[in-house]
RNA sequence: GCGUCGAUGGCGGAGUGGUCAAUCGCACCUGACUGUAAAUCAGGCGCCCUAUGGGCUACGGAGGUUCAAAUCCUCCUCGGCGCA
C-alpha cells in the first residue's frame, strides 16, 4: 500500500490524496461501502461497482463466525469470494466488542446525544465482555463461545485476505467514565503492539496494510496520548474508532489528526452521516466506512439534498416524481418515489435494494465532490451551501 | 319455515356481569438507526379537553334485568350450518 498527499487545504486539516494498494486505487477522501459478512446488503458486486464505490470492507467477526476464515481463504480472499475485485478492507472485530458488549441492548449508539446515563456495568445477556486477553463473544447466531485476541483477530483478517486491515481494538461505549476509557486505552495500545507483532510474523512480505486503532472517547488528553503513542508504531495508517458526541466529532477528530504523521492515511471508523464527513475531512480524515446508507435505505429513510425523507411516509404514496430531482443513480433514473413507497409497503426485497442503490450514490457521490472541492480550493463554499440546504 | 350457532374497533380475532375504550396479530400513522446482533426496533392508533388527569360515545339494532352489561333476558335485523 502506498499513500500520497496531492492537495492540502490551506487552514484546515483537510487533505486529497490516494492509495496505491495491489487491487486498485482510491482516491481519497473516499467512502468506504460496508459489506460485513462478503456482501453489501441487498446488493450484487456488480451493482457496487456500478455506484462507483471504490472499496469494500467487510468484518472479521462476522466472517470468522460464518462460514469462517477458511472458507474465505480457499474461495481467494473475501473480495474474490464475493466478486469484489477492487481494493478490499476488514475491521477486526473490536466494533463487535462494543455492539455485542456495552451496546447491546442498552440502547447506546457509539454517537452520543449526550443524554445517555454513564454506566459500565455488565449485564448478564451482553454477548461480549472484555479482559485484558481479549474478547470473548457468546455467538449471536449459535450461542457458542469464542475468544478473539489480537493475535486470533491478525490471524483471521489475514486468511480474509485484505489489502488493508484493522489492529485489535475495544470500541468503547460514550457512557464509560474517564477512569474506564483510560484503562481501556492502555489496553488497546497494548493490542496494538500485539497486532503488530502478530501481524509481521503472518505478513512477511508486507502484502496487507495494518492500520492502528486510536481510542480515547471524547477526552483530549487520553485521544491525544493514543495518536502519540500509536502514532510512532510501525502502523501503514490509523483508524480512530470509538465514541462521539453527535456535536463534536470533527474536534474530537482534529484533535488525533493533529498528531498523528501526515504521510499515512486515517480512516474515521463507522462515520457516514454528512455533516459529520465535512466535518471530518476539514479534521483531516482521508477513509470512511458507515452501515448508515445501506441500514437506513433499507428502513426507508433516504438521502436528498433538502435533507432526509421517510419513503414510508403517507405523503409519498402518489408522489410520482424521484426520491431527489436531478439526481443521476440507478433508482431515480427508473422510479418513483410513489414507486418506492409502495415496495416497502408491499414487503418487497427491491425496496432495500433502491434505496440502498440511491442512498450510497448520494454518499458516494458527496465524498467525490468533497474530494474534488479541496483540490478547486471550493471545499468551505461547498460545505456551506451543501450544508444549508440539507438542513433546512 | 323450523332448529342451531354467530354478529366486538379498518381487517382477523380475544373477552363472556365489575379490574374493558376493550388482550393479540395485521393494516395504518410517526420516529429512531453512524467500524451491520438490524429488510430491524420503538411509540401511537374511538372522539374531545383547561391532558402522567378528565369528559363523551362505543362491542349488529331496540328494549329490559342489575348498584354495575361487550358479557344475562326479550324482540328485531343480518349471516353460517342442519332439517324441510
Amino acid at each position: 500500500m502506498k499513500f500520497t498527499i496531492e492537495k492540502k487545504l490551506d487552514g484546515t486539516l483537510a487533505r486529497a490524496g490516494e492509495i496505491e494498494t495491489v487491487n486498485g486505487i482510491i482516491k481519497t477522501p473516499a467512502f468506504v461501502t460496508v459489506g460485513t459478512k462478503a456482501t453489501v446488503k441487498t446488493l450484487t458486486a456488480e451493482q457496487v461497482r456500478g455506484l462507483g464505490a471504490q472499496v469494500v470492507l467487510a468484518n472479521t467477526y462476522h466472517l470468522y463466525l460464518q462460514p469462517g476464515e477458511d472458507i474465505v481463504a480457499q474461495a481467494g480472499g473475501f473480495g474474490k469470494f464475493m466478486d469484489w475485485h477492487g481494493p478490499t478492507m476488514t475491521d477486526s472485530g473490536g466494533f463487535q466488542a462494543f455492539s455485542l458488549g456495552a451496546a447491546f441492548g442498552a440502547n447506546v449508539s457509539k454517537v452520543a446525544t449526550g443524554d445517555e446515563v454513564e454506566d459500565i456495568s455488565a449485564y448478564e445477556g451482553q454477548l461480549a465482555h472484555v479482559t485484558d486477553e481479549g474478547v470473548t463473544f457468546k455467538s449471536h447466531i449459535d450461542g457458542s463461545k469464542h475468544l478473539f485476541t489480537p493475535e486470533r483477530s491478525m490471524e483471521i483478517q489475514w486468511k480474509l485476505g485484505a489489502d488493508m486491515i484493522f489492529a485489535f481494538d475495544e470500541c468503547t461505549s460514550p457512557t464509560a467514565p474517564y477512569e474506564y476509557q483510560q484503562k481501556s486505552l492502555a489496553r488497546t495500545y497494548e493490542w496494538a503492539k500485539r497486532s503488530l507483532d502478530a501481524h509481521g510474523k503472518l505478513d512477511t512480505e508486507k502484502k496487507q496494510a495494518l492500520f492502528g486503532v486510536i481510542q480515547g472517547g471524547r477526552f483530549k488528553d487520553l485521544r491525544e496520548q493514543a495518536a502519540r503513542d500509536l502514532g510512532v508504531l510501525n502502523f501503514d495508517g490509523f483508524g480512530i474508532g470509538g465514541s462521539f458526541t453527535k456535536a463534536d466529532i470533527g474536534t474530537a477528530v482534529g484533535w488525533v489528526n493533529a498528531v498523528l504523521p501526515e504521510d499515512k492515511p486515517r480512516h474515521l471508523l463507522g462515520i457516514g452521516e454528512p455533516a459529520d464527513l465535512f466535518a471530518a475531512v476539514e479534521a483531516g480524515c482521508d477513509l470512511f466506512d458507515c452501515i448508515a446508507p445501506t441500514r437506513m435505505g433499507r428502513h426507508g429513510t433516504l438521502h436528498t439534498a433538502d435533507g432526509k425523507i421517510n419513503i414510508k411516509n403517507a405523503r409519498f404514496v402518489q408522489d410520482f416524481t424521484p426520491i431527489e430531482e436531478g439526481c443521476t443513480c440507478y433508482t431515480c433514473m427508473r422510479h418513483t418515489r410513489a414507486y418506492l413507497a409502495h415496495l416497502f409497503r408491499a414487503d418487497e426485497m427491491t425496496a432495500g435494494t433502491l434505496a440502498s442503490i440511491h442512498n450510497l450514490h448520494f454518499i458516494l457521490r458527496l465524498v467525490e465532490k468533497i474530494r474534488r472541492s479541496i483540490l478547486d480550493d471550493t471545499f468551505h463554499d461547498y460545505k456551506q451551501a451543501f450544508l444549508a440546504r440539507y438542513k433546512a
